[in-house]
DNA sequence: ACGTGATTGGAATGTCAATTCCAACTTGGG
DNA sequence: CCCAAGTTGGAATTGACATTCCAATCACGT
């Protein structure tokens, strides 16, 4: 589920279990096409046609186009979450931050570098039109860089990371790494950029260890 | 056997000076309108009301809106290198970079943080979809990123830059923070998490040089 | 002044998307 | 078994959009 937010579902609707997994299965669907042709690219007859559904089923569930974007943010936040764990909850040694960032961008080569990060080409897109998916977007953001932080801290903690290292700043910035490595990485279909970014934060991070 | 149209060479027409100036406004306008809705989200209609022409006029200066797309990409490209001119010409200190990176956050920050990156934007949008917008964005990465390398590399032929550092790959980590710190920031409409992500890669770059 | 090509207006066309509607069908609990 | 609620199909509506067309001006070289 989603971080502990206040939605304001006013709907409260019991799903049977059909429903439950055709709901689940036009999420999935529109989530994969909105990854490669934006959400502003992907229409609802696209998604009909890709899902095997009706048109009532997709406004049934989701009300409207925006209630399915934003469900779908939501999906792969969960989903890219997911998917990193359990690395994303030992991000406490240098090894481990490169090994994580690395399995990213063999992701990234396995895919031809087309397409960027999930949720961050959904991010570049809404966040200035759409006020309610930003809003989800900076708890996408926020759930994703805690781990990284919250790594960082234990190092700290440990006594490895120097004291005067700001944790949370050092996450934000390995984040921003990511984004924008993809973002180069996605244009010059090459991982290479990715790499290069988020090398040179964790060296970064690296000259903070003690000693 | 049909010609493979890859390159439909721009037919070569004259312009009248009216004509140019009717070209510039189209463009200057659509390059506003698709920074803060998208190219996507942005019709021609809405370029005829903001730009006070007509149609006719959209599709004779730019045959279709493709190629109004790809105008916008090389005047933001243009429009973008001119405003940071001439910080970028001499980015061979670590005052310089940071300076510069300055520029860009306090801009940031006089926008509310709304809109993240001219490019980055419509690069995220149209890196899949397009390819010819893809090649456009490639060179216009590699426009940016040349003079941050030239500044490094000046910094390590006079010796105040480690020889071990590979200039090429620091201006891509810095480039790279930039686009994914605009992008966090956007979201979070605050600058702070651009300004972490270039001072960090700043910082390591510092680490690079010979005391 | 003339004529060719540049420029412009504005309506017309065809397509397609978002959304609504309603009727039919299913399911689960009492 | 029976009803209310959940689910689905598919047509109909409405509107916007990209693009085309044609006819009218306008600019400039000769």
């Amino acid at each position: 589920m989603s971080a502990p937010g206040k939605a304001e579902e006013p709907k409260e609707q019991r799903l049977t279990e059909g429903g439950r997994r055709t709901r689940e299965r036009i999420i999935e669907t529109a989530a994969e096409l909105m990854f490669h042709r934006g959400a502003g690219g992907t229409s609802i007859p696209d998604i009909q046609a890709a899902a095997g559904v009706s048109a009532s089923q997709i406004y049934h569930y989701f009300g409207d186009k925006q209630g399915l974007v934003l469900a779908v943010i939501d999906h792969q936040t969960d989903a890219q979450l997911a998917r990193q764990r359990p690395l994303l909850d030992s991000l406490d040694s240098i090894e481990a931050l490169r090994a994580w960032c690395d399995t990213a961008g063999s992701r990234q080569d396995a895919r031809g570098c087309e397409g960027g990060c999930e949720i961050g080409s959904l991010a570049g897109e809404l966040a200035d039109s759409d006020q309610s998916a930003r809003a989800r977007l900076v708890s996408a953001f926020d759930r994703w860089e805690e781990p990284i932080r919250s790594g960082l801290a234990r190092m700290q903690a440990r006594g490895e990371l120097s004291e005067h290292a700001d944790t949370a700043a050092l996450a934000t910035a390995l984040l921003a790494a990511v984004q924008g490595g993809m973002l180069l990485s996605q244009v010059r279909r090459s991982s290479t950029a990715y790499r290069q970014a988020v090398s040179a934060v964790i060296d970064h991070i690296e000259s903070h260890l003690v000693r």
